[in-house]
DNA sequence: TAGAAAATGATAGTATTACTTTTATATTTG
DNA sequence: CAAATATAAAAGTAATACTATCATTTTCTA
């Protein structure tokens, strides 16, 4: 698959950062060790500060990037959320019948990630996991509306909106496509923390993956007889 | 209703407190100004030194009560679900029948909040906002193993098994009972906080609730025809 | 009801964080 | 090669998240 998308780039919204990391071997470099360390020591412990030791490079210079680790962190978390629409518009696109379309596109949402070769400074493991663990307190703040008013949450919301049109497609006449769509796309960041933190709260492990759960919840919900 | 539980008590871990805030004036107080200040200025803002200031107490004293923030939040939200624990067991218990048992639970798990007089120096509705805007900070961290090991989640975990074992009353088939009661759970609070914030990410809004959503959710998913 | 014990308040101090500012040096580019 | 740009180094600031010490007030109890 990688060798198709060589040149692609998942565009982000240019208010997240004062220079693009895009642009430079440094700026590749933060965001690269950025997301081992904010993985390894969690976002609270993680700081500039930190970061700058690790790649050798000064604190003042990284805030030449971004303002603030909040800032990096909804950068990261838009890399992410735009990786994954490229992944799911790429995968349901030639699919011409809605309920394998759907049910692929929960594939898509909710499967373990995988590695992808086209991007070497960004790996998207620790970045699901990153965003499992961290992508809420981009949200949950005092200033979540003037920054969706900026636009810092736009990937996140098309995503959310692509999912909605497929299961309207499915069926026209279930109420709650928005909700159901932000329910398995949230929902399934928070089944994969329970497995790893609170195993008696969920259905899912090695052999019942989220994926089999909400393709069953999906499907039962929108009275079509489950695919998967 | 408050007539009859004048003496109930919520119990909390005690190790989430130094001192228990319900055994002075003081305790109350902090207790009582922290729902209003947090759900003002939000968590990340929130000090100790700000509260003492607030409720012309010293920020000394307030670390007599609780060792910091973050244990101050965990009991907060302890306090809540052991709340709605309360609520939910005794709107549930004399209930036979599984299905209007299952629905009931839901309804109480999901309906916006109401005051509880019982309760004079906790205004519930302003604590189920922060609840819905904060709780997934308490435990999105690196202590998360640790804390759950000492406890601090008990009433929570409680819940959702209360849930998931009245779904299986509904049907005991359903291989993914704990993943639908997190869902349910965790999925309402996220889509209160959608319906303030990202509102065309959820499909509720003033005439169509969380509580018709989850309902038939869940009332489908279990192959049962929806009582709501 | 005095005297002890406990609770609270006042003040100061510390290490860290989340930056900003300034100046120096290295690198790139035209 | 000069000028512009990028990066580094160092210092400074206000706030945070505490801890420690001691004084004062309140409360309990003999």
């Amino acid at each position: 698959m990688e060798r198709l998308f060589h040149s692609v780039r998942i565009t982000i919204n240019d208010k997240l950062y004062v220079k693009d990391p895009e642009s430079s071997n440094l700026g590749k470099r933060i965001v690269e060790e950025s997301i081992l360390m904010i993985n390894d020591i969690g976002f609270e412990s993680f700081t500039f500060r930190k970061l700058g030791q690790k790649i050798g490079s000064n604190e003042s210079s990284i805030y030449r990037y971004f303002e603030n680790k909040h800032k990096l962190l909804l950068y990261l978390a838009s890399w992410y959320w735009g990786w994954l629409e490229y992944q799911l518009v790429f995968a349901t696109n030639s699919i011409p019948d809605p309920n394998t379309k759907l049910e692929r596109a929960i594939e898509i949402m909710t499967q373990a990630t995988e590695i992808d070769l086209a991007f070497t400074h960004i790996n998207e493991i620790l970045l699901n996991k990153i965003v499992i663990n961290e992508y809420s307190k981009s949200y949950l703040t005092k200033e979540v509306d003037q920054e969706n008013k900026e636009g810092y949450f736009v990937i996140y919301k098309r995503l959310v909106n692509r999912m909605r049109l497929m299961i309207n497609e499915v069926n026209a006449d279930y109420p709650y496509s928005a909700s159901l769509a932000s329910t398995i796309i949230e929902g399934a960041l928070h089944q994969y923390f329970l497995m790893d933190h609170f195993s008696s709260l969920t259905s899912c492990n090695k052999t019942t993956t989220p994926t089999e759960y909400f393709k069953h919840l999906a499907f039962n919900t929108l009275n079509i007889k489950n695919n998967g």
